[in-house]
DNA sequence: CCTCTGATCTAGACGATGACAAGATTAAAC
DNA sequence: GTTTAATCTTGTCATCGTCTAGATCAGAGG
């Protein structure tokens, strides 16, 4: 890769598709979803308007592979957590994935904006499949600990995982895209997504607090 | 209202917004949300290309008034659904809420999958805002008549509304734009929404299945 | 050192879109 | 009947996604 002088740019860029994904980060963060334009991504890193269909296919595949990069570090992010608590109390280790879920949608924004969205990404990349199964893989994992323990044992394991996912999955959303991240006198993220997964925890029949564990 | 015959159209509509919200809705169904255009729209309704801007001044005003029409929608049908299960049983109207809710993602996703997009929609639409707090507040009654029985009395109200909302809300989007509408082998969305808001019901230490009430 | 090949990127064009401005047409208030 | 305001049309512009053809470059093989 050969770095051209401050005047004249080089004809190879050397790492277009990694600096691509890095400007569409950025244009999210400052002009959201709908800012996002090849052509605005190609002038941001100094190249022509074209030059990206030449990695990614599309827009939708540009946006594919953002959202295959989001899902790969939210599974290290859920794993780290999960690996976190002590394997002994597979409780726990749910509710640190599910808090780890929530904390990534909000300090990733702009990759979370992007993972669930099928009409503007191209959802058969087989990358991006993989990796959106990956993700939803730890969570499976930690109810199954939970199960294997006798907890909610009852509970068809498959729709368990999902009623776990979408109570992440819903409170990122809301924080992020809806009206929760916007209300002011809310609380903070950090406490709602604690009281949040402990009320899955606790149900409705019972009545104790394990909010602080 | 002068209708014109069936060649030349009258140089007044007579009901153009409500038309191009119809047509919006039907755009969506054949094409996705990336395809609604106000051109396209307009071309439906056989309107000018300029014409709708003149109603909602905006593409972002046109999809907030399609908005708001869902949220009035999913307020209704919440709303009918809670009135529908016994006032002395405040879980299971709680219950019946939640499945009304996904339900009405399902139903009417055209509507859902732009409820909760502030990108394309103008979020601060006075009309949208109304209409998606008054969503909110069935829900929040609902959790309210469940806490003054004695139902999860330790939580903090507000927040536990959040987590009701976070999880019917997180399966709605799931099924409509994820990845669970997508699976082969997976359960309807009428089990998947019962045995979500049981899970939720029941907790995690409670081994009784409350899928069947 | 030279040539060749494939990968990478540029340049130009086309149709479609959102937004704006200016004017035409109509309904309804007065 | 006249005036006024609402409603709609026509024309225009910058921008975008995508396609095509061609330019430039890196590296392998001789």
């Amino acid at each position: 890769m050969r770095k051209a002088g401050k005047k004249g740019r080089a004809y190879h860029h050397g790492n277009l598709p990694q600096s691509l994904l890095a400007a569409v980060a950025a244009i999210i963060r400052e002009r959201g979803v709908g800012g996002v334009s090849l052509r605005e991504a190609a002038r941001r890193v100094g190249v022509s308007h074209a030059a990206p269909a030449h990695h990614f296919r599309d827009k939708a595949g540009l946006l594919a592979a953002f959202a295959a990069q989001g899902f790969r570090r939210l599974t290290e992010q859920m794993e780290q957590a999960r690996l976190g608590a002590p394997a002994d109390r597979p409780a726990e280790r749910l509710q640190a994935v599910g808090i780890a879920y929530v904390h990534f949608a909000a300090a990733n924004a702009e990759h979370f904006r992007v993972m669930f969205r099928p009409d503007i990404v191209r959802a058969d990349d087989p990358d991006l499949q993989v990796c959106s199964e990956g993700a939803f893989q730890v969570l499976t994992t930690a109810v199954g600990d939970c199960q294997r323990v006798g907890l909610a044992a009852s509970a068809n394991p498959r729709n368990f995982a999902v009623a776990a996912w979408s109570l992440v999955h819903g409170l990122a959303t809301l924080w992020v895209d809806g009206p929760l991240g916007r209300q002011p006198g809310g609380d903070s993220l950090e406490t709602l997504s604690l009281e949040v997964t402990a009320v899955f925890g606790m149900g409705l029949g019972n009545q104790q607090d394990r909010s602080q564990p």
